[in-house]
DNA sequence: CAGTCCCATAAGTTTTTCTGATGAAAGACG
DNA sequence: CGTCTTTCATCAGAAAAACTTATGGGACTG
């Protein structure tokens, strides 16, 4: 047997009313049904909770803690059955490394300004992409396509990838737009494993990872993007990063057709319907937006 | 149709297990029955609470803020099903204020050691009796009798009557110790009416109110007995306030029989059974030894 | 394509809770 | 004093809620 909402909701209306009847009729049922569910309430508990005596009834001392307490418990349930209009609950988001520095700062004054409240992750693709299975994230922005069944990808926008070459370089480097396939593998500096932009600069230029010189573990792009400033080589630098980290070094578009990645908002399927998702993307579309202008 | 603690407990189980059969399990029911509790507790908030997807499931952002909220109901109906044992609401003490100010501070003291919770409420008579009754104090501490059939009376202690007179009263002030109807009314300073000492004073010296000189107003045995220090007249003065308003007058007792009052602990009925009653009374009376000892 | 996992649904049963009638105890009243 | 009234407890039967077992269907797995 287990203590039940109704039986606090009677016991509050009888320590209000201090009366079986009233008490009754104050909760829409007969007296007996309250005289029930408070003996019950009481046997439950161990103790006498009210005391009747034949000229009005009282509560004992520790039927007023109770009381107190069953109020408490009354306003928290009533507040769960409020909750489906006004939820506050902040919405879950992970971004991946290349991508959060660039967009997040615009993306949580667009947030704020439309009245979203957010929490911010950062992570790799593969942990996100868990994390959102399990619901431990509402959504995941990243270089689509998420390649899993079970989630649904959002589009948000497409993210061109530059050559980001050191400001004098003396050798080989091409003015004019280049093409991807045509850069030298021994120079090229990439994020570790485990960044999809790092696999995706070796798609664009139809390399191999093994046959890249191995950085010395290189997990932001603000530090590949310090390497190739002073000389270290060169690297494959994403349009939306340029702002941050495209001072000291030196961008070249590619020849059409520009490599690139799509940046999209990854949730569960069942999340595709709901109204947030559009709203979230939105407010990416708008940061990037402000962040390309700015 | 109204929300369930069983909704709440099953939600929570499904909040922790992320799976309907498991969540069933946890809390000894068949899986249907979890389901069935679900959606009625979804559609009791009117939105989905749990993204239902083949492939293992997940909460909803409102789901969550659900789960939080269900957590904390959950936790507090918890707290009073084990209520019983730990009761730690203070009781709550009325005194008449001819009693209060000389009984509260040991007693307050005693309880404090005996680790009693009282709260303490200061009032006339008739407005104690009334909130015992009531059940807004659990006890009051008057004189006896309350004449009150739904209340009952258990004594505390008695507390005579002395004669208090100027220090230097030149005119028929007694030596030794008076008959109270010896007491000329006209000097006769008395306590507002409402006040039971100056009902128990009139009728130890076997007069009528209306025979003695009106006060201006004197709701405190301390503003008689700074008269009656300046020779505004005479006061009949219960011996447990000499400690604190015997100075500065001249004490007398009477001639046996010595006039007084007994001094008891009221409650309702039901509560004459309850370990506290027996409890407290103890502690007022080691106050009132420990206030004439001192 | 068969097998498995997982949740929904259905039918029937058990448990809980309710109502309406009645009882008992204690004041109120003539 | 007996009768009436108030007030809560109790009981029996009815109604509602919740549970169990059995079954179905969708989606992934091998």
């Amino acid at each position: 047997m287990k203590i039940t909402l109704r039986q606090l909701l009677y016991f509050d209306a009888l320590a209000r009313e201090r009366h079986f009847g009233r008490a009754a009729e104050r909760v829409s049922v007969t007296q007996p049904a309250m005289s029930a569910q408070i003996r019950e309430l009481e046997a439950l508990i161990g103790a006498d909770l009210v005391d009747r005596a034949p000229r009005g009834l009282a509560l004992t001392p520790l039927g007023r803690t109770v009381a107190a307490r069953a109020k408490a418990v009354l306003d928290g349930a009533a507040e769960i059955e409020a909750i489906a209009t006004a939820d506050d609950a902040p919405l879950r988001l992970g971004l991946i490394p290349t991508l959060a520095p660039y967009l997040v700062p615009a993306f949580l004054e667009q947030a704020a300004a439309a009245g979203v409240a957010v929490a911010i992750a950062e992570g790799l693709t593969a942990r996100l992409l868990e994390q959102v299975r399990a619901g431990d994230l509402d959504g995941a922005v990243i270089a689509l396509p998420s390649g899993d069944q079970a989630l649904a990808d959002h589009r948000l926008f497409d993210d061109r990838f530059l050559l980001a070459l050191p400001p004098e370089d003396p050798a080989g480097s091409p003015i004019a737009p280049a093409r991807p396939e045509e850069i030298d593998p021994a120079r090229l500096l990439l994020l570790d494993e485990g960044h999809c932009l790092a696999d995706q600069a070796l798609a664009a230029c139809n390399l191999r990872r093994d046959s890249v010189a191995p950085t010395l573990g290189a997990t932001s792009l603000a530090t590949v993007s310090r390497l190739v400033a002073s000389g270290q080589g060169i690297t494959l630098i994403p349009e939306i990063a340029v702002p941050v980290e495209g001072r000291g070094v030196r961008l070249s578009h590619f020849a059409d057709p520009e490599p690139g990645r799509t940046v999209g908002l990854v949730t569960r399927r069942g999340a595709s319907g709901s109204a947030w998702v559009e709203q979230v993307s939105g407010l990416f579309k708008s940061a990037r937006s402000s962040q390309t202008t700015a």
